[in-house]
DNA sequence: CAAGTCGATTGACAAAAACTCAACTGACAA
DNA sequence: TTGTCAGTTGAGTTTTTGTCAATCGACTTG
């Protein structure tokens, strides 16, 4: 199925959002006669009717509502990329002592986090600015993983991932035996939205049926971690990002760990460190607190 | 400024992903001309050139790259959202006991996550796929705020929002005096990613100078309260959703609460219960577990 | 109670894109 | 040396998108 017109897509987001056509024709400088074509051209296209039409207004259906809301989102999301992408290198944020951090949610919640005191501690007077949404593109340092498309030098390799299956220990004292991989789908597996991870592990495994008993699926790794460690299944976690969680006993990781795809963390440094102490100061804190951390590991 | 063009958007986003403007040009049902026309508009938009061209073949610029990547996750959302809801009502979902729940992040980190394991272990057949990240506009049943536009009927407000600043209870014997919503800016503030909930909340106690003296910007609720709990500044949250963190006493609010939005926490449940047991579960468990903690609340 | 108002809608047409085709380029491979 | 093939460009055409002017209809105003 063809994706309908983007356009159409922004007209009718702009429509719900100010509750008026015409409005939101002078949002677009348009007339709102476009913007009402717009909107019909999208119905059709959808099937589904968008506004109920009123006496001379018109209200957003629930499907509309939620729709518009998830365009919101991605409309604005576009034009924060746009925005950041497009403005030029100039020096047009004046706080010296900010620095911009972009990072992957999973190390940010499951092990950045706990070591920013630290940081913070060292160099009180550096303003950390922390996303880990992905909405912003503007940064001076970021944490990101394999999807950055081919993206060139300035590129340092952090953490090689090395996904293992990790569990509350209880687990293995269960009724449920989990001696072997094939084990696994025995088990309540928790997934990470839209990924095929667990899959592509256990067929890496040899486990032939790669369906599970039962699983439940969470979009937010540190829920992940936070369902695995009340023993409610069994996650899939990079040693590294576990390692906090199995040093403290919460979790057990009872097989072996496996590169499951060529994945890797990277850090990525957008501008030269002399324009910002505060980006130099950082990224020395991290590298030298990433070398302690791969020292005390006990897997390799 | 105005936004360049969508198609033009989607045009780069394909080559880049792709890495081939035959390829995009195949993806989208154009020919090649037409995508490399697009880019070349995009470039000349933007002021900045988004590939390096090769022999024949073109690589992102590391500025492009992430550009791109911030635009696939938009248009995947849109694909997501449009996907959601031009698909027609039928039960195209077999799996009568997964029960789809969306969440807002804040009242899933804060407060749902931990009460999970209660609901699994009343009803363990129920497979519960929660989404945190508003990727999915297909679900059973919703945990939104105000910001769904006036979405009608089939809501239940579940938790009026009560603001308040929260911080480490060290902070009240620090150097640092607070004892007025004034001494509030001499401290370090958390900020919850682009919004105004401070400077809100700030000109509703009558402080006149909003700016505070040094802050950090996080856009994750469970870091913001991680970065309070350890003592490294004061953020605005929820009363209801910090209750748990208060009664541990790892956080204390020392001033009143106030509405500072007109907002809340809404239930929305799309299709009617009838359909899947599961779903009618999960709403009874919620709505108890609510008036449960309600009734334990130390402010009403 | 009739006329006026204003937002949404529609028909007809005009402007502006978006797209294609065909020709061109240039590094590589055979 | 020549064929190939991805990318680019010129010129023209199609299609989309937008405007203008007219219509509708419920509310409101005199």
């Amino acid at each position: 199925m063809a994706l309908p017109s983007l356009n159409g897509m922004r007209a009718f987001e702009a429509a719900a959002r100010l509750g008026s056509i015409k409005d939101a024709a002078e949002e677009l400088h348009l007339t709102p006669s476009a913007v009402s074509r717009h909107i019909r051209a999208l119905e059709r296209n959808l099937g589904q009717d968008l506004f109920e039409r009123g006496f001379r207004q018109i209200t957003p259906t629930i499907r509309g509502s939620y729709y518009a809301r998830g365009l919101s989102e991605a409309f604005e999301a576009i034009w924060r990329a746009t925005d950041d992408v497009s403005v030029s290198d100039g020096p047009s944020h004046n706080k010296a002592q900010r620095v911009r951090v972009l990072c992957v949610p999973a190390v940010l919640n499951l092990w950045l986090a706990d070591r920013l005191p630290n940081f913070r501690r060292l160099h009180p007077s550096v303003d950390l600015e922390i996303s880990s949404s992905g909405k912003r593109a503007n940064f001076d340092l970021a944490i990101v993983d394999e999807f950055v498309y081919k993206a060139g030098p300035a590129l340092t390799l952090l953490i090689p991932l090395l996904l293992t299956p990790v569990c509350a220990p209880s687990l293995l004292e269960g009724p449920v035996p989990l001696r072997s991989p094939a084990d696994l789908v025995n088990h309540h597996l928790i997934h990470e939205c839209e990924t095929m991870r667990w899959k592509r592990w256990l067929e890496q495994e040899g486990v032939l049926d790669t369906t599970p008993k039962s699983s439940t699926t969470l979009d937010d790794c540190t829920l992940i971690m936070r369902e695995a460690i009340n023993g409610a299944g069994i996650a899939l976690a990079d040693t590294m990002m576990a390692q906090d969680l199995l040093q403290q006993g919460k979790l057990v990781a009872p097989f072996r760990a496996r590169h499951t795809y060529p994945a890797g963390i990277y850090l990525h440094q957008r501008r030269s460190i002399g324009n910002k102490p505060g980006t130099g100061l950082f990224q020395d804190w991290l590298l030298a607190e990433i070398d302690d951390h791969k020292r005390t590991m006990a897997i390799p």
